[in-house]
DNA sequence: TTTAAATAGGACTATGTTAGTCCAATAGAA
DNA sequence: TTCTATTGGACTAACATAGTCCTATTTAAA
């Protein structure tokens, strides 16, 4: 099963709710509250979309989020990585050291995997916010 | 996070095994020992592809899989649908009616990523086994 | 006809991931 | 000082994946 996970759509559907804002400033409350998504949760992930760069904040009273990025300039690739991490379709593309795979002897496909792996990044890479907002 | 399964791989590393072995009818041992691949679990896998019409099998002492189709024939696609089910990128999409969205009346994204899917989806279809054997 | 080798398949468990919750701290405007 | 908002750590619940265990059933060979 391939899956883009609800923290990413849940992001799609704030970033989409933020850029048609007429607002300078956007808060979690709201966008949780228009889109029925729950609040700690999105809070969440709007601070990584700020660790991103994709996003800044202010804090306090009438704070709230704002866009730093065109939404043409952001792939959906980087908003996923930010949100889940890595993306490799499969544990043993996975660049860190850590996640040896017991396989790596006998593993037979890794090379055409490797290669399904590059295209679905690159579709991933293609896509950017824009086309979902 | 975006992924195909080890069951997936397992699949592959199969199937490419068959396809390249001599005999006519290859044993679920021969490519669990060979590829180092959970016996048990192997099995299972082996018999959804049969389920499938990708292998066929004979019972019994000197039994074994065959592949009842060409690698070129199976798309990457229907591999996966055979052993993990549905291979919608987002819940929501999914056909089956048990798996209601409770997003569904104020989803922003559904279109955007309906297109994507599709287009995830043709990419897959695209890939047929024989890219992995 | 017995035995061994193989597929077939149900039930279960262990582990890891995802989604979601709870709570406390910090920042800033009114 | 108080209220509103972001920040962020720790935890829990639910689910999916990977793997195991056990018992048929089928078939060729001894």
């Amino acid at each position: 099963m391939i899956r883009i996970s609800k923290k990413v759509e849940y992001a799609l559907m704030a970033l989409k709710f933020i850029s048609h804002s007429e607002h300078k400033l956007v808060t979690a409350r709201e966008i949780s509250d228009t889109n029925n998504i729950p609040y700690d949760l999105l809070s969440k992930i709007l601070q990584k979309l700020k660790n991103e760069n994709i996003l800044a904040s202010t804090q306090g009273t009438n704070g709230g989020y704002f866009l730093i990025k065109r939404p043409d300039e952001i792939p959906l690739y980087n908003l996923m990585n930010a949100i889940d991490g890595d993306t490799a379709i499969a544990e043993c593309l996975n660049e860190s050291t850590d996640n040896y795979c017991c396989l790596t002897e006998t593993c037979s496909i890794k090379s055409p995997v490797s290669k399904l792996q590059k295209e679905v990044e690159e579709l991933f890479k293609r896509k950017t916010i824009s086309d979902f907002v």
